[in-house]
DNA sequence: TAGATTGTTAATCGATTAACAATC
DNA sequence: TAGATTGTTAATCGATTAACAATC
């Protein structure tokens, strides 16, 4: 990373939306792009994604623009998309198992190698070859896999002693569905947050505003 | 809404967080809190509390603080909470019916009136109550029941033509998990994106720059 | 009344946009 | 070389924070 400063959250924030639009173009057959073009296509500036890849580094050529396959490898790089993290599903029920069976963890470097849920209606059902363990095995399954991260699809009210447990038990990294708020207690561990709820209630903030605000001025 | 002026979106993101938060409080007996008190517990500063709620009326009041019972009832209603709208739920694959059995659409003002999937496998299948349907009769069915809202839980490369179909039905709304941008093609929509890879992708960055980044300077 | 805390204006900070020299 | 487009500095814009008079 270029002179080691620190990203602003803003930059962090539209990096996956990068690697997301540069690899359609590169499905799509394209070989180069200017930041013109790829700022026409995702709706930014140009200024915007030039001063956005300088944080990282002069990935460009003058006259030329960015090779799109220079530019994919950067990003993979730049989010770690190679580096192997391990990952643990906390909570089988209906969104755990949506996540589980269906999101590509290995694209982004992460392997799930394991899944526990404290009922035991599900014990033993398996997913991706991954059978769900009961909570009392958490402990043990940790000391001798030492996963790295874990993602949260559990009840809010489960959620504190959950992840006491899991901290203490060496895991630094949460994916949290449940709406506890992990960095209040623990500022330090690293975590990203999906409020299903807020956003849901943004839409509803959008919808309200199309429709009342657009009337009258 | 006060003046009627635009509120930034900025602002925006943080409704649904201050509205959890107030719930909490309130569900936990506190009856008033101060902007310093809040900001506090949600990690603010009470300078951008009062800002933010400044921006919709003068809840507080001088000497006191706010009225949490209140402040509730005035972001529901800036939210749009208690206005009915109805829903459409389009795939019906593990993260569809994920969404449809846990997200409690109703608190949001939501009613979920409707669910298709182009696969027959799931057809009369019921989720609370409501039977999915094939593909083949969201005309029919939008035509009769004017559906406000889609949820798009359908893959990307479907997702261009069933929007396409859904705006010619009249539907203005969507809450997306799909990875097809809407906005592109249909600026004029109202539209909440759900994206769960670019979630764990940031996720990645955040590791991997918590790691590699603390060791040396 | 005195103390507390708001609502709001002013100051600061950071992010985005514009401009342009460097250079492929 | 001439044209194009980057990398980077400067200007602008917007969001956050600080300060304080108003007032409960």
């Amino acid at each position: 990373m270029k002179g080691n400063k620190e990203i602003s959250s803003s930059v962090i924030s539209r990096l996956p939306r990068y690697y997301r639009f540069l690899c359609e173009l590169y499905n799509n057959g394209l070989k180069r792009i200017s930041s013109k073009e790829l700022a026409e296509i995702m709706g930014l500036t140009a200024s915007q994604i030039r001063q956005d890849f300088n944080c990282f580094g002069g990935f460009g050529q003058q006259g030329y623009g960015y090779n799109i396959e220079q530019l994919i490898e950067e990003f993979a790089a730049i989010l770690g998309l190679n580096e192997l993290k391990t990952a643990i599903l906390i909570g089988a029920g209906n969104l755990g198992r949506a996540v589980a069976s269906q999101m590509s963890f290995e694209d982004k470097g992460f392997k799930l190698i394991g899944i526990f849920d404290c009922d035991p209606l599900y014990k033993g059902i398996k997913i991706r070859d991954i059978p769900i363990s009961g909570d009392d095995s958490i402990t043990e399954f940790c000391k001798g896999n030492e996963p790295d991260m874990a993602v949260l699809c559990l009840p809010a009210d489960k959620a504190p002693d959950m992840v006491d447990l899991l901290v203490s038990l060496g895991i630094k990294s949460f994916w949290n569905f449940s709406h506890y708020d992990i960095h209040r207690k623990y500022p330090e561990l690293n975590v990203a947050n999906v409020h299903l709820s807020d956003s849901l209630m943004t839409l509803s903030f959008i919808i309200k505003n199309s429709t009342s605000g657009d009337n009258n001025d």
